[in-house]
Parts: C-alpha cells; structure tokens; sequence
DNA sequence: TGTACATCAGTGAACGCGCGTTCACTGATGTAC
DNA sequence: TGTACATCAGTGAACGCGCGTTCACTGATGTAC
C-alpha cells in the first residue's frame, strides 16, 4: 500500500486555489477575498499559494482573465449556434447567452462588470484583450447585420477625432474589424441588456409583476424592432 | 478671549461622521467603510461615534436612507419642474435627472444601487418606505401618461397571483396609486436607464465613439418612441 | 541498481497592521437648591 | 450669586481577530553518475 504522500495532495493547486477564490468570492463578494482563507479551506498554510501567484492581486487578476475567457467562449459559441445566415437570430442569441451566463456565474459577472475592487485596478494589458474579444463578438454580430444592410440605426452624428479613430483601430485588433455604425450600435445594445441583467443579478428586481425573464424577453424584441431593418 | 473647549468641538459630530463616511465610500468604496478611519479624519477617538450610531451597520444604514432620501427629493424636483399638463416632458425630466444624480453621487449611487456590500443587509423597514418613494416618481409619471391615453406599451400577459398583487398593495402605500401596466413601464424604464448609468459610473464607457450623454439621450428618444402613444 | 545531490513545493513562525467593539474613566456643562 | 451634584460626550487602554507578506526551514521527489 502506498503511503500518503505528504505534499503535493492537491494535483493542480494552482487550479484548486482558483476554484476555491470563486466559492469565497460568490460567498463574501470579491472585496473580501483574502490568501488566508482560502489556504484554510484548502488545508494548506497561506504562503503556499505565494507558489502560484507573486500576490493577492495577481490572484484577481487571473480570475478576470479566466472570467472574460470563459465569457468571450460563450458568446462566441451562442453566437455560432445561429447560421452566418441569420444575423438577426444571431442577436438574438447572443443576447441570451449573455443573461443566461451571468444568471449561472454571477460572481464571474460581477467580477467583470460590477463596481471595481476598491485598492485594485486590473492591469491593461492583461485585461484589455480578453474584453476586447468577448465584446467582439456582439459587435460581429452587428457588423454582419450593417453589411446586409439591415442595420436601422445610424450614428452620422458622430465623428471619430484622430485620437479616437486611433484607439478604434487598436480595439478592432483585439476585437473584430467593422465600422463604427456597428461599434456603437453593439455598444448601445450592450449598455441596454447590462441593465436588466445587473438588477436581477444584485436581486433587485420587484417581487411582483413580469418575471425577469419576461423583461429580457421584451427588451430584446425592442431591440430588435429598434435596430433591425 | 473663549478658551477652546476640549469636548464637543465639532457641532454637528452626528452628521459630520456621515460626511466623513461618504468621503471615504467615495475613495475607497462601500466595503472598506471603517469606523476607525472615520474617527481619525475627524480628529476623534473611534469609540466616540458609537455615542451616535449602536454600530457600523448602523451607520451604513443610515447611510443608506440618506442617499434614498435626496435621491428621491431630486427625483420629486425634476418631475414637478415641468407642468403637470405635459406627461411625456415630466418623463425625460425624470430620466435626465437619474444620470444626473447618479454623477454627481456615484458614492450614493453605488450604494443604493450597486453591488451590495457582503457581510451586511439592510433592514428592510428602514430601506422599504424611502425606496419605494424614489420609484414612486417614474411610476407616477407613467400612471399619468396611461391615464391621458399615451400608454403605448401593454401588460396583457401579466397576471398577479393573490400574493404579488398583496406585495402591489403594499408597494403602494409607501409609493404611490398606479394601474399595474403604469408600474412595470417604469421598472422596464428604469431597467434600462439603469444600465447605462452603471456603466457610465462605473467607468466602463469605451473611449471612443459617442458620449454617455449621447447614448443617453438617444435611449430616452428611443424610450419615448416605444412607450409613448 | 544504488547512491549522492539538487530541486522546489509546502511549512511554521513571525512581522506589523487595521479593524470593531468593550470598558472604566474624565472633565466640561447644565441644573437644582 | 454660589455651591453641590448629575449628566453625558468623548478618552485611552485593551480585547481578540484576520489580514498580506517575509523568511529560514524541511523533506519528498527527480536526476546524474
């Protein structure tokens, strides 16, 4: 019989050490996430983890990046579940995976979208592309429905400045190329739907009248006959 | 010549640590709101303030009801500066002050309406009453519009079983008389403002492209056109 | 196959810190006679 | 007006706690010969 090895018990600790951030997380709120405990409820001493991440904010880093990774793949794959064909349906889609992630991940939701980590800010680099792409994908999507001309809304009102035009061409290189029509209408999409999904998430919404699926449902045939010709 | 008392040389030391407590709220947010700090920038022992408030929720509490309370006072302000005579000018008014207020207040806003702070939760008595005045502005806003014939949207699907129709009745002791379909056009409405000011609170606005205020404005358009008969 | 050695993941003690809350106290102020 | 006393806002010391991070260490594992 082989005897217990007394390290090394936990086969990806760098692995485990992030999954038991996310429980603790979705427990006391991001603000509160703390090494220590989560060395306890590993049974593991706190300067274990120092192993895997130089500090605590390369922790929350790496659970954004994960968060976003897993976000943009399922954008990406709600999208892909609708023929090229389709762009409307395809909206359609996304825009439904969208509230369906965030009702099923709320803390990764939270993480990404909610009210920032007092103390922490999330280096640019790191985070810029993986939210780039993850927005790519709705804009895409908006893209498609511009180029066969079935793009209602229109944004002649606004020009881009050089310095914006600048960091447009930067995002489309992380994101996806398209004109600006179609940024901003993903933008302004996005910005509508985040609402709806934001209250229910934080669990304000009214305990009577239509359910929040009936809102979401409703808002996004508004969407539609919004912005789709 | 007075020499300077020793106690009681702040005034007010009541409000005065709620002051302070929103500076902090604002450099640091909601969670890390410390009792401690509050009495050091106000040149104060901590155990002073527990003359005022029985303990940190309690602040936080009252924290809380402050914020609902100017809250809906500005909302209140910015219906009743447009004649009663014209419905759909009260609703833009209300919308315009929502993001207004939220700007301005990010820290109260946050409060109220973001991400809740983990480890405490608001009584609900207290919270109830002043909450459901603020909503109360956009719901009466809209019980008028339905009652002048301009309702465009409908509810015909929604039911309210025994129970939500109590929790209605309820809503409106503290809110104000509304037909159900007024009350949930004013949650979809808020709903969807709502995330535009999250976002833009929250600094989560692209760089480039159209204004908060461009985005906003054209989602009140847009909320006109579909609500409004 | 057997031995010497390097590697390196995890340990345990310690650091300095800030927190909420309690407690007995002090001393200025207001009140009663 | 003057004195004795009650009130009570604010003090200062102390409590027990959890935190991130450092450091020298240990001891199992893998590698070279």
């Amino acid at each position: 019989m082989v005897r217990p090895t007394l390290k090394k018990q936990i086969p990806n600790l760098q692995e485990a050490i992030k999954d038991t951030a996310w429980k603790q997380i979705a427990e006391f709120g991001a603000s509160a996430l703390s090494l220590r405990a989560i060395a306890r409820e590993l049974k593991i001493t706190a300067p274990a983890i120092y192993n895997y991440f130089p500090d605590r904010d390369a922790l929350v880093t790496a659970l954004i990046y994960d968060a976003y990774s897993t976000f943009g793949d399922t954008q990406i794959a709600a999208r892909d579940s609708v023929p090229e064909s389709d762009p409307v349906g395809r909206l359609m889609a996304t825009g439904r995976a969208y509230r369906a992630w965030a009702l099923k991940y709320p803390q990764r939701f939270r993480l990404i979208f909610g009210t920032p980590i007092p103390g922490y800010s999330a280096p640019y680099e790191t985070t810029f592309p993986v939210a780039a792409r993850s927005l790519a994908v709705l804009v895409h999507v908006m893209e498609a429905l511009r180029a066969a001309g079935k793009l209602k809304v229109k944004f002649d009102d606004v020009n881009l400045s050089a310095e914006e035009q600048t960091k447009f061409d930067y995002w489309k290189q992380y994101g996806t190329q398209s004109e600006p029509a179609s940024f901003f209408a993903a933008v302004w999409i996005w910005l509508r739907v985040h609402g709806l999904v934001t209250v229910e998430v934080d669990g304000g919404m009214p305990p009577f009248g239509p359910s929040s699926e009936q809102y979401y449902e409703r808002e996004l045939q508004a969407i539609k006959e919004q912005f789709v010709k």
